[in-house]
DNA sequence: TCCTCCTTGTGATAATTCTAACATATATTG
DNA sequence: CAATATATGTTAGAATTATCACAAGGAGGA
């Protein structure tokens, strides 16, 4: 589907290269270079210019890049000139935290609806939406069209929340619970997963490791 | 410091191969094989015992890996024998999450503090802890051994309260703001990046990458 | 004891990803 | 307009990481 396969890190830096273009946006900056741009987001220039070379050229030689055309071309490349459509289901501690982050929208994610099948939660206010009665999900998403869902729920109820919304159009799922799940082929499921950044630290403390974070 | 390197991805597997073994062990499973472990944790069993073999043979052949065992020291490996001691600076929604979160203390992270600057917050009990207030924090470093600090505020705040706390002991910071924070030599820096997840996944939507979840 | 079955541990190989170096293009200065 | 300085784009090579294939160890049955 490609014709060069594309790290996936690249495609989480840049990512990350985005958001810093952002800020230098904001700065007023209207050029940087690739060594800027890794100080910036702890990467290094060969890295950065690789990064965008799998893309094409977006720079002037001797100059850089203009901040403003680059940030467009990257964002374009991410898929984030459309707006994605998402859900939470799971309104607990983590999907409030989510529910409530400004941050998502202002990079084309919309929260369109929360859901929970605890009757405390159902009704609640959160930002400028209302937690819904699990039970109504699969309508919600047979009314609305809905890319991504984000699951925050305990990791013995994911599989069978995943399950109830097969064929429903959801295309992407993020999900927060420590366990893995099926989905049917073509639903792009990616797991995040707090503890390990902990215990990837403790490892790392226990046996002196220095990563070079530069 | 090693004799081999090993793949921080392989790190990072052993955190979740351990929390699947734990699941096993409360389901009175004794014995796994690689195989299993694989299907658990959408790895593959050629991955899992290269994992393991960096750090000596754990299994029997023809039988597979004692659950109980192999746990242990996998846990002792990733250097969860120990209490690990954290705060988290930012009682925002976030902040609030993780101190509710209940899963960390079960795999040795002690949450030992809580810190905000906003008047509103500071006092509000959250499960058994008080919010403090953020002028305080470097005290409460002096009287207390905290390894790990967790960063859940605002980006620009981010740099300043990790000057603040150089040279008091914190060995780790778990950084969830987007930005690059720079702290003393040989303290460990790890950031979550959230966003990254969502707009990796719009990429692979925006060009159809089917990441073949086994 | 010998034979069969099963699963680990591992060395060889393949694939992926990063780093370094430099030729090329652009701007600027005198 | 030539000379110089600067930063990109790209190619080649190094390093890291994952996959494969199979020999060897151990259990159990005849
Ligand atoms: N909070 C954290 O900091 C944190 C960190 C790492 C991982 N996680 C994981 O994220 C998930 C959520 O964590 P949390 O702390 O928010 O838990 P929580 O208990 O606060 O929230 C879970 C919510 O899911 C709801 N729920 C349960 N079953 C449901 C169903 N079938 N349909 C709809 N809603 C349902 C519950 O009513 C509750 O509101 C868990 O899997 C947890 O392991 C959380
Ligand atoms: N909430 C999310 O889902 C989410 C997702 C991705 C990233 N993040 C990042 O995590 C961080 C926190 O997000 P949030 O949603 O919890 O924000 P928030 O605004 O709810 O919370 C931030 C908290 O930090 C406190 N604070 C500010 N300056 C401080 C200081 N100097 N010392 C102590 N406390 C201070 C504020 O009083 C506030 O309580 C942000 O950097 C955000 O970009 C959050």
């Amino acid at each position: 589907m490609k014709k060069v396969k594309i790290p996936e890190a690249t495609i989480a830096r840049l990512s990350v290269y985005s958001r810093f273009l952002n800020r230098m946006e904001k700065n007023g900056v209207d050029t940087v270079s690739s060594g800027e741009i890794a100080k910036g987001t702890a990467s290094n220039s060969a890295q950065v210019r690789k990064d965008f070379a799998y893309f094409g050229g977006f720079g002037k030689r001797g100059v850089g890049y203009d901040v403003i055309d680059l940030n467009r071309n990257i964002k374009e490349i991410l898929g984030l000139n459309k707006e994605w459509r998402a859900i939470i289901v799971g309104m607990g501690n983590l999907g409030k935290a989510l529910a409530y982050y400004h941050g998502f929208s202002t990079r084309g994610f919309k929260i369109m609806g929360l859901f929970d099948n605890d009757p405390q939660k159902i009704g609640e206010k959160i930002d400028t939406l209302t937690v819904q009665d699990d039970q109504v999900m699969e309508k919600f998403l047979d009314n609305n069209e809905i890319d991504i869902m984000i699951l925050t729920l305990p990791a013995e109820y994911t599989q069978a929340v995943v399950d109830r919304v097969e064929g429903k159009g959801i295309k992407g799922i993020l999900n927060f619970a420590p366990t893995v799940i099926h989905a049917s082929e073509g639903t792009q499921i990616r797991n995040v997963d707090l503890a390990v950044h902990l215990e990837v630290m403790s490892y790392n403390l226990t046996h002196s490791i220095n990563k070079e974070q530069e």
